[in-house]
DNA sequence: TTGAAAGCGCTACCAG
DNA sequence: CTGGTAGCGCTTTCAA
């Protein structure tokens, strides 16, 4: 049961002063060769590593950075992370995953942890603010949004991702296709990204010269549950020859839906969004909306560890697009 | 740009000694009602948060757990690691997730990072060991081991999934079904869990009296890639008509592989490894082996907060089972 | 009930 | 080139 080996237990070791220590371990040049030599090689053999803790105390940039995000199931989620992880790794830093559940006091907590370790910057997708609070609250963390915008926030940048053109293309494509009753699942125009996508639907909607049927237009909050029962209505109840899908999880859903009602293609045509590895060659491939997920993640890291490369609260913002298959 | 609070700055805000300060908010029964409520209010307002690394140059245990896997992209790290970090939410514990890839060289450098930040535990896929290392180094952290178990390490616990049962039960599953061209796909035997996986397929055929054909029997690394080819090689090039997979990434490859020839239930039964949600509604269900990933996750938090409740080196088995579908 | 001092590991700043 | 001092934020120990 040794003390922690530190620099102090080095140098009385050595029988120098820890300050020698301390200089030939940070590549001080004012060392001698064979000083730093032996400081290094002791250190070495001790297994000294050096205290986050105390460099934080003195007010040193933590290598710490939050990252919260409602699950890490959902494949978006999980591949983000995978390569922010990664490109941190590159950079030195270590990622600390909070998951909200799309929780706003969970968000809050996860801060408040998070302040407490001194993370240098939070990666952050905002959960839906409750109706109690009249103004978004300041984090007191440099903060990256991600995905979300959240009104009132001051974000050091946002990560966007713009998927306007990608899901108008996709009513084109199913057009061109043959389809008149495209439907579109989607989340409710309280939340901002369902309020976009539900525009840029129409949108496409209108370009083809086709009228948006409220009865093909199902909002809900989104979910694989969701979009596995409405995708059933659809299926059962109505003439929807296409279905658009305004979510990752709607898109699971709708999937699975359509699977298991052998609907897929034959009686539905079906647009996903997002693209995990198995919608390649689920019945030859599906066509998705794909979101650039790595470039998210690597332009993330490059706000964090060059700040002053863009102005304080730059947008992000990367284009989603159309992927045709089958 | 106000310095950062600490009970020192409320202190001299309030003309108190920061001794007061730290008692009022740490709960010590030592301080004047009215004094401590004036305290904890101030704190409130003025957005106090405790430094995490005054505690640890103190000594105090960390909130913080690393977990090193190989990725999290796979359905079962992304599963487990979503457990983890829900489970240690509660525990008020933070996550620090470093991606190893299954490199020693990548393990090595993450398990320093997080000695740098006193990491109380690990929770640690351990990567294949180079062959130059003569024997396991000492992490210098407290480690659990998941999954694998490395051979002279020093876990304080390891978590292990026992699948043997499983793999041989999927055999006579098939046996019954009236296959006797049984392949199996798995990885070599220089890994642990190929060899034990390997051994369990052999038990299974030995017990439904069949002879394992070593044309059927196809061990390589594991990946989606190699689960895809080698599928494809059984359906062009031999007389398998079932196939059973010995790893996560090698179901998936397989599943590829056997829906784009179109394959699946007709000219080769499949019985899969891990259950991804989609299993579930492939061709009304895939049978497959499913690994109890909430349980394993729940233990490894136990194991962390409760390290007395075990003897150190305590293996924590759980058993996958056979889940038939379809 | 309150306060002062010491020390956890580290480095910027001065003295030698 | 080397060594001492001080201070980052906090709590334990002792003194008032």
């Amino acid at each position: 049961m040794s003390r922690r080996v530190t620099i102090k237990s080095i140098a009385e070791d050595l029988g120098i002063s820890h300050m020698t220590v301390s200089r030939a371990l940070s590549g001080h040049p004012n060392v001698q060769q064979s000083t730093r030599d032996a400081v290094v090689r002791r250190a070495e053999e001790l297994g000294y590593v050096r205290s986050a803790a105390a460099s934080a105390m003195r007010g040193d940039p933590s290598s710490i950075v939050g990252l919260l995000i409602p699950n890490i199931t959902n494949d978006f989620y999980a591949r983000f992370a995978n390569t922010l992880a990664e490109t941190c790794e590159a950079h030195g830093l270590q990622l600390i995953i909070h998951l909200t559940k799309d929780d706003y006091e969970a968000e809050r907590l996860a801060t408040l942890r998070l302040r407490e370790v001194q993370a240098r910057t939070v990666v952050s997708v905002p959960t839906p603010l409750p109706g109690t609070l009249p103004t978004a609250p300041e984090s007191g963390l440099d903060t990256v949004q991600l995905i979300r915008d959240r009104p009132g926030a001051d974000p050091a940048a946002s990560v966007l991702v713009d998927d306007a053109r990608a899901l108008r293309d996709a009513v084109l494509h199913l057009h061109r296709q043959g389809h008149r009753r495209i439907a579109y699942l989607g989340a409710p125009e309280t939340l901002s990204s369902g309020r976009q996508r539900l525009a840029a639907y129409r949108a496409g909607m209108r370009d083809a010269g086709l009228d948006p049927d409220p009865v093909l237009t199902l909002l809900e909050p989104p979910s694989i549950a969701m979009g596995d029962r409405l995708t059933c209505r659809l299926i059962d109840h109505t003439d929807a020859s296409a279905v658009l899908c305004g979510g990752f999880e709607i898109s699971n859903g709708a999937l699975k839906a359509a699977m298991q009602r052998e609907a897929l293609g034959s009686r539905l045509a079906f647009v996903g969004y997002g693209d995990p590895e198995f919608y390649s060659w689920i019945r030859g491939g599906l066509t998705t909306i794909e979101v650039p997920v790595d470039e998210l993640a690597i332009r993330t890291v490059d706000v964090i560890t060059q700040p002053e490369s863009a102005p304080r609260g730059q947008r992000h913002s990367f284009a989603a697009k159309l992927k045709v298959r089958g």
